[in-house]
DNA sequence: AAAATAAAGGACAATGTTGTCTTTTATTCA
DNA sequence: TGAATAAAAGACAACATTGTCCTTTATTTT
C-alpha cells in the first residue's frame, strides 16, 4: 500500500504530533526510539517533511521537530503525497498510463471505489488526532 | 498498490485468458506484445504462475501458455497472493507487525474497511471475465 | 533422426528503496 | 567567545525489484 519510508513518515508525524500537544520538541533520536525506526533513515524522512513544510524544526539546544496548530491539522494524505507521490490517488490499479473513464482497464471501476475510500480515509485522518492517553490502549507506533 | 511484477502478471493472465477462450495458446513473445511488457521479464512471471498452477503451459511447436475452464475462473486474488504475498490481505496499513483488533494502529479500523473492499474486488474479479470484444471498447492491457 | 519451436532455468545487470555514517551549519548556553 | 546541541546535507552501502540474456530441456514436425 504505502512504501516503508511512507509508513515511517506517518508514524513519525503522529509521534511528533503527540509530543507537540504536550509542548515538547523532539529530536530525531527520540522519534526513532518512539516509533522503533532506524534513526538516520528517520532523520532523512523528517528533513524531507520539514523541507516540504509539513513539519517545523529548530536547530541547537532545546531544538527538535514540532508541529504548530496548523500542522496538527494536516491530513495523512499530505504525507503520502510528499513521500510516495500521488500514484495512489490517481494511478490505475494495473499501472496503465492511458487508463481512464473512456478507456478503463479491467478493474478500473471497482478500483475507483477503493481509491475513493483510501483518499477519504487519508484526507479525514489528521496527524494530530491521536492523543497519548489513547495510545496506551488503542494505538501504538512501534513495531 | 501492487508491485510492477504483479501488474504485469494480472495483465498477462487476462490476455492469456482472452486468447484461451478463442482456443489459442500464446507464446511469451505474443503475451509481451499483447500487454506491452518486457518480454524476458514477462517470461519469468509466466513461469512463476505456471509453477504455481495458475496457468498451464506446453513446450514445443504449437505450445505456449493457456488456461483451462478451471483456470479461467481463478480470481485475481490468487495472482496477487502468489506474486506479492498476502501483505495486502492481512498486513497493517502502517506496517506494524503487532497491529491487531486489540492493539490497533491509528488507521486500523478505517483501513480494515478498505482492505475488505480490495479483497472483495480481487476475489470476485475472475481472470476469464473479460472478452476480446469488450477489450476493443472498454478495456485494453497495453500501457 | 534432425530441425525447429517454445518453455524452464540460471546468471547477471540496472535501477530503486532502504539504511548508515560523516561533515557542515545554525542555535543556545555558559 | 567557546562548547555543546541538534538539524541539514552529502556520500555511500546493503538489499530488493525490475529487466536482460544465454543455455538447457521438452515437444512437434519433417
Amino acid at each position: 500500500m504505502f512504501s516503508k519510508t511512507c509508513e515511517y513518515a506517518i508514524r513519525a508525524m503522529i509521534y511528533v504530533a503527540q509530543q507537540s500537544k504536550l509542548d515538547r520538541r523532539v529530536s530525531v533520536k527520540e522519534v526513532a526510539e518512539g516509533i522503533a525506526s532506524p534513526e538516520y533513515f528517520t532523520a532523512k524522512i523528517l528533513q524531507n517533511l520539514s523541507r516540504n513544510n509539513l513539519l517545523s524544526s529548530a536547530k541547537g539546544p532545546g531544538g527538535g521537530f514540532f508541529l504548530d496548530k496548523q500542522g496538527l491539522k494536516a491530513p495523512l494524505a499530505e504525507i503520502v503525497r510528499i513521500i510516495d507521490g500521488d500514484d495512489i490517488f490517481t494511478g490505475c490499479g494495473l499501472g496503465l498510463a492511458q487508463c481512464s473513464e473512456i478507456q478503463p482497464c479491467p478493474i478500473h471501476h471497482e478500483f475507483k471505489q477503493i481509491r475513493k475510500g483510501i483518499i477519504s480515509m487519508l484526507e479525514k485522518t489528521k496527524v494530530g488526532a491521536f492523543t497519548e492517553e489513547n495510545s496506551v490502549h488503542t494505538l501504538f507506533l512501534k513495531r
